[in-house]
DNA sequence: CTGTTAGCGCTTTCAA
DNA sequence: TTGAAAGCGCTAACAG
């Protein structure tokens, strides 16, 4: 099960047998054929730790989710995982996922990862203000990519990310034109980017509307959005409709609605931001906007191999969202 | 960034400094802390792969899911990788994780994994009769562990199993007790063990208490759920209540109940067995047999890690499940 | 076109 | 208690 086990059988030295197999370098197309059949006859496959160790990479691409103890619910990262496992397998690499304190002030997790050479590039999820990840990775010039942006638009970061505001414009024209004029967007105190981001993106939007912008903040989980909604729709004149920036905030959202008696589309009309399978199957389906989430994972693999090989990669652009209308978007009633 | 570095900051060999820092053999405690005092200095982290290569082994536990491009959005695996990436990160190990496409019939994913030595160990999921996975296991001798149960109790496999039986008995004992006397399985077709072991201990619990079974299968997820269940309930004599054998099917039977104008639980009361947040979060919130998957998963890697080590394991028993009594299961109407 | 040599960074003998 | 040497399995550089 070693290159000297066929190069013994063969007759020939381990260098040749190594060229044949690689597929490059000078080898006689009939020295080629004995090794590649005795390799497929003894069923051979490379030791993938010794070529990793020449080589100097792992082939290998790391992914931190956050520990949380058996409860880890969040669609997001068996998406991500999902979407960057995929692609890994098609370049015959890695996805080594590990857990970290979600609060990442421990970076013996990262440390162990990147120092101990056991991947080539990391995914950074939820990155925060002044994140240690960040500046650990930066300090080593190693290859990494920051899913949801990163904060302040650092040059040497390689963001992986969605056009917020042509994304949050999309939901805010369907609403408007379904002739909505009271739209809260339900955020949260979440400390990520896009949070903020969509903050921002909403604000302008609403804005060029001449709308009043209503914003309420809460956990980024489902009690979050049940509670942020609840507080809007004990308000006189409360929104008719609501756009929330996950989808764990909508369902909350739903929740809240309905066991406020209101009609969802009809007293209410709710839109997510997100990707989750659960919008599909909620009552009624929700309305949203797209983030192809795993689509962007596998790019960010492929962002990684480039930075990796060249040290730079090919500008990634935003992702395209999509709105797709369910059924809780509705005219809103008098 | 090297042992070799710190040797020759303290005019050491090599071998000093790695018995130094691997904190057993003998080295003079004055070394000791000189060696240690130095590689705290430069940050030091040692070379996994080149101690993978040397040790003969990887420190990491492989998992394959299925490729479903871009579409996974069973809750199942993100448990599962949350434990064991959890467990795996303890112990300094990683947790690897490929895709292969559902029908397994490639081993290419776990050719790769296994004979490369990427992995010391692998934990497989949705095992169903004859599978190839398995046998190429077997045939290597390679530590792996099987989720859900491996088809015809087999000893050589590590088998992480909850006891279905107690499961069942659980959900149909409390439908039982609640008055119900026409209580259905919706099973699936999905070939793998566990669905067959649960209509098993159905039957069991059935007969149990002389009653008629009744079992519906169909796809292993909502859409299926929601058709079993919409066919049962056309039924003249429909049952009074329905155990789902998994959470997406019981989803689905929610919103078949709901679309018939059913109220549950009054008209028709569900138990899910499963463990995925959207139960929580379902109108009205799911009673379920709560699985520890996440539990399970950590387990297995301290299996592997046994297995690989002694090449046995501490005799795996079934894992307790729960019952967890919320809002869709009541007294029947007469 | 093929072989020899060297070395990736570490741990494990075996000697001193 | 320390060091020298060997080697994990592979690839790259340098000769022939």
């Amino acid at each position: 099960m070693s290159l000297r086990q066929i190069a013994q059988e063969l007759g020939l030295s381990v260098t040749t047998v190594s060229r044949a197999l690689a597929g490059y370098g000078d080898v006689s197309q009939q020295t080629r054929d004995r090794v590649v059949a005795e390799a497929d006859r003894i069923g051979y496959v490379p030791n993938e730790v010794a070529r990793r160790l020449q080589k100097g990479r792992s082939d290998a691409v790391g992914l931190v989710i956050p520990d949380s103890h058996g409860g880890l619910d969040d669609p997001f990262f068996i998406k991500v995982i999902d979407g960057a496992a995929r692609r890994a397998s098609e370049l015959d690499m890695d996805l080594v996922v590990v857990t970290a304190l979600p609060t990442h002030r421990d970076l013996r997790s990262q440390r162990r990862l990147v120092e101990g050479g056991r991947i080539d590039g990391l995914i950074l999820t939820r990155l925060v203000e002044d994140d240690p990840r960040l500046q650990h990775l930066l300090d080593r010039r190693f290859p990494f990519v920051a899913f949801s942006g990163a904060p302040g638009a650092d040059p040497r970061v390689t963001e992986l990310c969605i056009d917020e505001s042509s994304a949050v414009e999309a939901a805010l024209d369907h609403l408007h034109t379904l002739g909505h004029r009271s739209i809260a967007l339900l955020s949260s105190h979440a400390p990520f980017t896009f949070v903020k981001r969509r903050e921002e993106a909403y604000r302008d939007a609403i804005a060029r509307r001449g709308l009043r912008p209503r914003i309420a903040r809460g956990p980024m989980n489902e009690q979050g959005g049940y509670d942020e909604a609840a507080a809007l729709l004990l308000d006189q004149r409360r929104p008719t409709a609501m756009l929330a920036s996950t989808d764990a905030i909508a369902l909350g959202v739903l929740r809240a609605a309905r066991l406020a008696g209101l009609s969802v589309p009809h007293d209410l009309s709710i839109v997510s931001m997100g990707d989750s399978p659960g919008l599909r199957i909620s009552q009624p389906p929700m309305t949203a906007i797209r983030i192809p989430i795993a689509d962007m994972a596998a790019q960010a693999v492929d962002l990684i191999v480039s930075l990796r090989d060249y040290g730079q990669v090919p500008a990634p652009r935003a992702h395209a969202t999509e709105l797709v209308i369910r059924d809780t978007t509705a005219a809103p009633r008098h």
